[in-house]
DNA sequence: TGACGAAATTGGAACGTTCCAATTATGAAG
DNA sequence: CTTCATAATTGGAACGTTCCAATTTCGTCA
């Protein structure tokens, strides 16, 4: 029952030919006659061969294969982030391991010496909360293409893919002052990371601009998740100068925060003004629909593997660091309705 | 600037023994002397070696690689299935490619066919929507082990891993009738599914166990996404004679019931009672948390990878299907508040 | 017809590992 | 001081492909 492997010498054989001339059609090389390479691909679906590529690679030193590490796959940022990747990844005909570290540094390294011995020919990583530049190094030394998302490392020496973090709060905060609130939150995201830091700066040069003073009380951590939002809000609302509004440091926080909301009986969008960071599919849909900041996770997804996949063509490219551009998407959550309602009387 | 590879040949140098030596020192066998282990441990380290798996599993047919492929990652419950996969694989020294087929057959092929290239020694599959016992044909054929996942495929001759949905959608039912509901909807899912068949079943089979008249205008398909429930749910508000309540197709569903039901400034849990199921994550930090099935996403996942790992183990073993029990949670949106309110007067 | 260049094909070495059989070192027993 | 069993070590073949250099085939032109 157990069939012993088809290799190119048993096509070889049945198609009466030699092995390099198989080799050459499977590589698709123009130097092979038309009628030959129609017996070899006669044999190769006879037989029901099926290429084996880990000799391949032995052979020539380059692999079709790319890995994505991701710190959070249960956050759809991440979850999208990785579908964008899948998509140009498998189009190019390469496949992908995927691994997630749930945050966790020591997971990491074992996963990306596991991706390394397996011949990766790169890698897109979101690191793990705490990665430093000497974490990477011996992956940059081996002369591995990385593409660094979302969170940047300082001094590691590969390229990064990052959203203008600081614009995008910025653009938020504005929203909302101009809607005339004065008490905002910055809700939920752990302090130690370099985006947290991004979108708090954002928040807070805003509101200075606005001449509107940054009360610290008003700037809550959590878990970035929607569970932390509710904890943030929660604690928000034991303030005694209460906020009336809030930019929540991502789109699972706001959903959180929204929830924590109408557990007061608090009406988010009417009774108090949230936007999110991110834009996941989801935000669109919801009710109140989610204004957020938008970072497409799933085009930038794209934009990493492509990225990543240039400098493996090139062989070795020197780093280079995007940030893409934001926009804040204005829906209903941010009191929108009430805005159009003025919009009326006017 | 480019070194190139390190082989078990330097080590063996660098270490004065044979390769064959070093080769036993890397699969940690107890024949090699602990002074030469630890000679030969320095060197690696010394000259940084990495090990080549293409190399070795060409030799040896058998890969640590095994590979999941998901029909629509950007669903939290898929999301969280593969977490749980990875967690268990990982921890075996296995890593895993990961594809999204997206729901499309092609696709699916495709990527099938890829892993099969590269040599996974077993395969996790959630099919793709319409996927047959055909298309799954060369790879049973060729061996390898594989574990449907969630949806079964009829006379495909595989394991798998699937949950008591007819038990969950009727233990569901039969709470919603002991709350009182009489009007009771079936909402979300497309209904070309296996899933979704068992689970209208168990809905159906709940009802005329209660003497309730089914009505086909009460099953509502759509796409089963939250965008899906939010249509879903309009559809059925406009029916001449309302539901009071809904058993909905998964949570992704229910949760965009419940945002439809506030946009027609229905409280979901107080106004009409929803139930999910699937228990993704986020259920139980929604406001109102979500009363839902369990099927618990992740230790599926995680029993998946271990029934794989199991027949990888075993070389060949004979397919079975395992079919997961499956537990109601009952949280707020069924309107158990109001229960512990009528228990109280009681 | 012979010569020549282009097109097509080919054998063999190489990639980095594992496995087998064979060899050598070590120590215990007689 | 042999003899033997056991512990350690080793060289070489093998895995399935690609690549190189070499060879054969073919059509064209003088």
């Amino acid at each position: 029952m157990v069939k012993e492997r088809v290799t190119v010498i048993d096509i070889a054989r049945a198609a009466g030919v030699s092995k390099s001339t198989v080799s050459l059609v499977l590589q698709g090389s123009s130097l092979v006659n038309e009628a030959t390479r129609a017996k070899v691909n006669a044999a190769i679906r006879d037989l029901g061969y099926v290429y084996n590529r880990s000799a391949a690679n032995l052979r020539q030193s380059t692999s079709k294969i790319i890995g994505i590490v991701v710190n959070d796959l249960t956050n759809s940022f991440f979850a999208e982030l990785a579908v964008g990747v899948d998509a140009v990844v498998q189009s190019a005909g390469f496949v992908q391991f995927l691994a997630n570290t749930g945050e966790k540094i020591e997971r990491q390294r074992e996963v990306v010496a596991s991706m390394r011995e397996h011949g990766v020919s790169g890698l897109i990583v979101s690191p793990a909360r705490g990665t430093e530049a000497v974490d990477l190094a011996p992956l940059v030394e081996s002369g591995i293409p990385v593409v660094l998302v979302v969170r940047d490392i300082a001094g590691a020496a590969v390229s990064s893919l990052t959203s203008d973090n600081h614009a995008g709060a910025m653009a938020a905060v504005r929203h909302l002052i101009e809607r005339g609130h004065q008490r905002i939150a910055f809700l939920g995201g752990f302090p130690d990371t370099a985006v947290f830091e991004a979108r708090m700066r954002g928040y807070r040069d805003a509101l200075t601009e606005a001449g509107i003073p940054v009360s610290d009380a008003l700037i809550i951590g959590s878990a970035p998740s929607r569970a932390g939002g509710v904890t943030a809000v929660e604690q928000a609302m034991m303030l005694a100068d209460r906020p009336t509004a809030a930019l929540c440091f991502n789109d699972a926080v706001a959903f959180g925060v929204c929830d924590g909301l109408r557990a007061r009986r608090l009406e988010p969008g009417a009774d108090f003004a949230v936007i999110g960071f991110d834009d996941v599919i989801e935000a669109k849909t919801a009710v109140p629909a989610l204004t957020t900041v938008s970072v497409d996770p799933q085009g930038m997804g794209q934009r990493a593997a492509e990225l990543l996949l240039k400098q493996i063509k090139a062989g070795k490219a020197e780093p280079e660091a995007i940030v893409g551009s934001v926009r804040l998407v204005v829906r209903q959550s941010c009191g929108a309705a009430v805005e159009r309602k003025r919009e009326v009387l006017a």
